[in-house]
DNA sequence: GCGGGCATCCACCAATCGGGGGATGCCCGA
DNA sequence: TCGGGCATCCCCCGATTGGTGGATGCCCGC
């Protein structure tokens, strides 16, 4: 971990690596941080894969993470850099969406920050800085979802499949039947994600649960 | 790379206007153009309102823009520059998704040109000369997804805000109250979402839907 | 040993939903 | 001009859901 003395023009510069499948978002942010001396860009990917032999060739202190990428995607890219090591690189994500699935998944598999890409120049940098630091980056939206989840009992693993059977349009009896339950526990088992969720029916359980990545 | 010490390209440079409201996501379009002696970025905006303003002021030949934007999105920007003159600016849409619905909007409001954000330098560059000489300018992903349009029908504007609002555990009554419509419309709204998306009941509807980023 | 969470089961009833018809008016493209 | 898509409305009916109020057995922690 670095420290924050002062005298900051001559700390090093953070080291990153840029990991975005649209070309123009990578010159985008290399750009900008090319532009800085306080930040080098050391490396660059387009693909989740690609991501993880630039960060074992370059061992940079943070990643700029996008989610959604062809050819392995940002949440199995996170799990497998944690994998290899619990605190280095720092990873922000940094994605065009905030849903509440994504924010979760990003940050169950290890990332350190959470940023939108319509964040301002100057956030972003900071964000960088802060995770290098050693502190966490993440959007003001996305803390509020976090405190929502927070909030919410979580599932049991009989109420979550009947909730996956029922999100795929089978009837409670169809449920039980697959199940190898009977009609009258499904409803039972619903009963109780409902109230959980705070949902008023199974339709809005779907959409609760999805959202929340519970499925 | 290619055009731009190509024959007849004595020609003056092209001059373009960015509209996206990433900041991160203008600064590499910006970045990428202004390296070329043969384009010229002479404006930028960050939504669809500054866009015609910006239009009005620069007279660009060909205007690349983003169509999911606040305040003001990009297809009406399109269809009121495109009120104003029907030929000039020419305009490239640069975007992320690439929904059959978006395709269909911004190519009805008048667009010239589709590309995704995923699109490389090279074609980017082309599609702008591509544009500025007369001709269209489309991805092939964008093409194959016409040609698919078949298998994967789109919700009408209604039957996208009845899902919605199903989604959210409303009652067919409870929606039409809140739609001002019937609740015998609701319903049938409800069936062709059904219908469309293959789905047996509201919570299947809701889950596709979901998955499928049309709600 | 006793509570408490979990999974399982049951019955009853009102409200809702899904499926089957059919109908109107509007607008746009062939 | 004639479809065809869209949005709107109406009917009826059986199937399903959601609400309520129970019940049993199991296992775990206190």
């Amino acid at each position: 971990m670095l420290i924050d003395d002062a005298a900051p023009a001559a700390a090093e510069t953070v080291r990153i690596v840029v990991v975005d499948d649209h070309p123009v978002v990578r010159d985008g942010l290399i750009g900008m941080f090319t532009a800085m001396s306080s930040i080098t860009v050391v490396g660059q990917a387009a693909s989740g894969r690609e991501a993880l032999e630039m960060v074992a060739t370059c061992d940079p202190d943070v990643v700029l993470m996008d989610l959604r990428m062809p050819d392995g995607d940002g949440f199995s890219a996170i799990s497998r850099l944690r994998a290899r090591n619990r605190t280095r690189p720092r990873i922000l994500v940094l994605t065009t969406y905030d849903t509440e699935r994504d924010v979760h998944r990003a940050l169950a598999a290890g990332a350190d920050g959470f940023l939108l890409k319509d964040a301002r120049h100057t956030e972003l940098i900071r964000a960088v800085h802060d995770l290098a630091e050693g502190r966490a980056a993440v959007a003001p939206g996305v803390l509020a979802m976090l405190a929502r989840r927070d909030a919410a009992p979580a599932l049991t693993e009989r109420e979550a499949n009947v909730l996956r059977l029922a999100a795929d349009g089978l009837t409670n009896r169809a449920i039980g039947h697959r199940l190898a339950i009977g009609e009258a526990t499904v409803k039972t088992h619903l009963q109780h994600v409902y109230a959980k969720l705070g949902a008023p029916d199974r339709a809005a359980a779907v959409r609760i649960a999805w959202e929340r990545g519970l499925v």
